[in-house]
DNA sequence: TGCATTTGACCAAA
DNA sequence: TTTGGTCAAATGCA
């Protein structure tokens, strides 16, 4: 029984290494448009998530045979020298306090323009509690909490940290979920009306930056590498249906295509793959962006999981079945 | 004036 | 004892 579980996933992995493989060919075909280079961006991640997620497995009481050689952007994740990485020992060095919440990473890069000014925004409105410098780290690490924490007595909370190795990428530790209702109508209209004279092409940069676009002068990091480095002000949305389009509800949706069962907050990630989940599988339905309704992605996502369901979809995973020693390099595929 | 950010201090886990 | 996470007073901004 156990073999064939592992077999089956075996094979699974293998279907979607072929469709990331031609994924990637398609991405080297198409007409260098900004929409099909999204696309293929969204397929490739969401088949290296995939993988992943089959990589992965439960931390508990468990090694984690996933870790940064599973990155399918090929970047370790090296965010502090000490080895406390954000994702590597994720279910250690997060369970010092609040065992209980649901905690999850994302890398988000973001785009040349938006470099400086932060993570893009997620659809929740977050209020900075805290910066501090990381022993061994080059960046500080910048602490919010939502902006509803007083009034709603949400507990969603969210650290972020600039990657040393690439400064346009930001990881960003999710914990806790948001139970507070930040629909169109809570926001404030003047909050709304200042976001969109203030940033009205935010929302396709915050799109393409969940997809992790490629930046195009990723090398005018100058700035980027000061010691001086603060994170900004928390981007305040407030409104999830102008601010969509953030890598956690594609990742929502995306893993919406797959049964429950085995789903977790820890594998949301814009483009690079967390560890295996650590938390509670239940208190995935409340992730941080469950109550967006983009509709309009719709269209993407079925694109994006096309890819990944072709193989996907009739079989049934039991990741406690999964192969311990079945390991992947998928950096493999970057070359 | 109200809200958000900054930053030093404090607390708790390892 | 060290270090990460949080608190809260001070400060800034619109």
């Amino acid at each position: 029984m156990k073999s064939t579980g592992v077999w089956e996933r075996k094979q699974v992995i293998n279907e979607l290494m072929q469709g990331y493989e031609h994924a990637k060919q398609l991405q080297g075909v198409h007409s260098p448009s900004a929409d099909t280079e999204l696309l293929s961006q969204s397929i490739l991640s969401s088949i290296g998530k995939a993988i992943n997620m089959l990589l992965s497995r439960d931390c508990e009481g468990e090694t984690q045979p996933t870790d940064s050689r599973y990155s399918i952007s090929g970047s370790p994740h090296s965010e502090n020298s000490n080895g406390t990485a954000f994702r590597e020992d994720e279910c250690r060095v997060l369970s010092k306090k609040r065992k209980m919440d649901p905690k999850w990473t994302e890398q988000i890069r973001v785009s040349a323009g938006s470099s400086l000014e932060g993570p893009p925004h997620d659809g929740h409105s977050w209020r900075k509690y805290g910066q501090k410098d990381i022993l061994g780290a080059k960046y500080p690490r910048a602490y919010y909490r939502c902006t509803h924490k007083h009034v709603q007595g949400c507990s969603a909370r969210k650290q972020v940290q600039r990657s040393e190795e690439d400064p346009s990428i930001f990881n960003i530790m999710y914990q806790g979920t948001h139970t507070c209702m930040q629909a169109p109508h809570l926001a404030s209209p003047k909050l709304q009306e200042k976001q969109q004279q203030q940033h009205p092409q935010r929302l396709l940069l915050n799109f393409r930056s969940g997809l992790k676009v490629k930046t195009e002068d990723l090398d005018t990091t100058q700035d980027l590498n000061s010691s001086s480095f603060s994170f900004p002000p928390a981007m305040d949305c407030g409104n999830s249906t102008n601010c969509t389009f953030s890598s956690t509800i594609m990742d929502n949706h995306f893993m919406g295509s797959f049964s429950p069962p085995f789903i977790s907050p820890a594998t949301s990630e814009s483009n690079y793959f967390s560890v295996s989940p650590c938390h509670q599988l239940s208190s995935y339905g409340g992730g941080p962006n469950m109550q967006t309704p983009e509709s309009e992605l719709n269209e993407i996502i079925s694109a994006v999981t096309a890819a990944s369901n072709s193989s996907l979809g009739d079989l049934d995973f039991h990741l406690d079945e999964f192969d311990p020693n079945l390991q992947f390099d998928t950096n493999a595929f970057l070359s």
